[in-house]
DNA sequence: TTGAAAGCGCTACCAA
DNA sequence: TTGGTAGCGCTTTCAA
């Protein structure tokens, strides 16, 4: 049987409450005291009994992390960034992929309910984040990642979309390109609107302007970005095609550069691309990606910080919440979009 | 407060046993009291208590997945598959990504114990499974995926590897491939190994036999694929380069790709290139790669049930472990191996 | 600085 | 078919 604190207590000649004190430091205890116990926990094995602390406690001190694909890059690392700041902190913390489905989401947020964890990183699948608002109503504190919630109640951690989609723009242009489209993500996303967002105030303010002509929209899968230069280019049979192209991520942006290779439409030569996200692909497809990118790493770490910031202030009776932290993007050149002119 | 079982006993009128009764399903109650019953949780919102719960009878209804890798699409999927069988039953799962370094392996894990995980689906970082034995040794229930453990008593669930060695080298040898070379992968993994012992044997039915000249390694990873065919290269200056090329997963295979584009070496017209895996990435380079894949989702889902069955036996005192599970895998046909003569 | 003991919310035994 | 109640292992007052 695994030994208890009262074992212990009892090979070590003290009281469960003497024991308890060593273990969490919740009280002074004297050294001699201090090294009888510790000795009995080390010669019997004892672990403590995470069901007993959690329920005297009430708090599991587990944490949940929400994405909507674990297998992209940028949510990978996103989670690495988080769960490293958690389990620093001696905190366990519990990974969703909800594939993008909003059903999904609320069932996982459900498990995360029943597991009574003590806090969420979420990026919601949905922009306007129904699952998050869950949260909000269990009283679970909850931090967003990547998409602006409708409550600003809740502290957000977001990349500088339209920042760079300003940043995406602006390269084109000065590469010489004066048709530059774009290919929009998923209306409910919130950080597919920003950046295109940028990219029409990065043409305003040159005194240019977005042409319905060179606009169209995908769902941020690789076939969508297939499907949207074929239509962009049925829109402009007349008006003339696109000589630069901004697209909502990269993983889209790749299915562009494949069906211009299919149509004969030379990347950069004919048309340069600039995606967003800098996900592994994209130093591997040929031409490579230009692209930017987010500090990644650090939105992830940040979000937990601030949510364990969040999670204590509420232990202390406070309620500091609603914070909002916005991290610069970095535009990354590669081969897409060299033309000519450099 | 949240109520608990208590307040739900006194508004329905009856003893805390008898909701208990109710909720679990755990011994008959009269159709009325069980009304009663049910219409007082409903309306003060009851939700049974994780922590007493578990505490109770010591399970925590909580599995763990280990992967290398989540953002490695044939993990992903396996994860998805694990997941889905945990969820079918009520219970939830914690996904723990190693990278692939033992250290970060036995951390998690350590976690995972701390947790008083129900138990674990693992592919471990090393095929050795350091980190399942200390599973074993704590007697949390495992089944190892994709490994095979040292321990003939940890139930497996397996890929066909040596098979889908055969079948790539077979393959290339129907194409017409003289001079078949091999990218081995990292010493320690035996699905690694297991496709070369593949690949060797499929030279032999044909008393052929591999050439040193023509095999080499690397460790999985996209740089350490271009780096092996500039090896390659460098080994048989002398002896001629070859025509074929097993790569022990597609991301490396994907890199030699990159690289023989590098050289002015046409894939597949002067060397044609077959991986294993089927990753996303697979089907949108170009060339598209042919590949060996394996039902992924259903060895997680398959493993996820073993341990199902594994823990249900252990509480009823029986032991039956050390089950092992094949699966059979496909060759997926693209461009890479298409030569001339069909 | 230490100990005694109550109680977190649940399940399951024993009795009725 | 139901109720009373002990106890899972821990933390935390209160008292010494």
């Amino acid at each position: 049987m695994e030994p208890t604190i009262l074992d212990v207590a009892e090979k070590a000649g003290v009281s469960p409450s003497t024991v308890s004190r060593v273990i969490n430091e919740t009280a002074p205890v004297a050294e001699a005291t201090k090294k009888k116990v510790t000795d009995a926990i080390e010669s019997l094995g004892y672990r403590t009994n995470k069901f007993a602390h959690a329920l005297r406690k009430q708090s599991s001190n587990v944490f949940g992390i929400i994405v909507p694909d674990i297998s992209n890059p940028f949510f990978s690392t996103l989670i690495r960034g988080a769960e490293d700041r958690f389990h620093e902190g001696g905190l366990s913390t519990m990974i969703c992929d909800t594939k993008g489905e909003p059903k999904k989401e609320i069932r996982n947020i459900e498990m995360l309910v029943k597991e009574r964890v003590d806090g969420v990183v979420a990026t919601s699948a949905e922009s306007a984040g129904n699952g998050i608002n869950r949260l909000f109503e269990e009283e679970i504190p909850v931090v967003a990642v990547d998409r602006s919630p409708t409550s600003n109640e809740i502290t957000t951690v977001l990349a500088d979309n339209e920042g760079s989609g300003k940043k995406a723009t602006g390269h084109l242009l000065e590469k010489g390109c004066r048709r530059i489209g774009f290919v929009r993500g998923p209306s409910g996303v919130s950080t597919a609107h920003e950046r295109f967002t940028g990219y029409v105030n990065a043409l305003e303010e040159r005194e240019l302007h977005a042409d319905d002509d060179l606009i169209t929209q995908g769902d941020f899968t690789f076939s969508s970005g297939k499907r949207a230069l074929e239509r962009l280019r049925e829109k402009n049979r007349n008006s003339g095609p696109p000589d630069g192209l901004v697209v909502a991520n990269d993983l889209m942006a790749v299915g562009v550069i494949r069906k211009a290779e299919e149509l004969n439409v030379k990347v950069p030569g004919d048309l340069a691309v600039v995606g967003f996200d800098d996900i592994l692909l994209s130093k591997l497809i040929n031409p490579t990606l230009t692209t930017v990118s987010a500090p990644t790493y650090r939105m992830g770490a940040t979000a937990a910080g601030l949510l364990l910031n969040e999670v204590e202030s509420n232990r202390m009776g406070r309620a500091d919440r609603g914070k909002r932290v916005v991290f610069a993007t970095e535009l990354v050149e590669r081969e897409s979009s060299q033309l000519g002119g450099g």
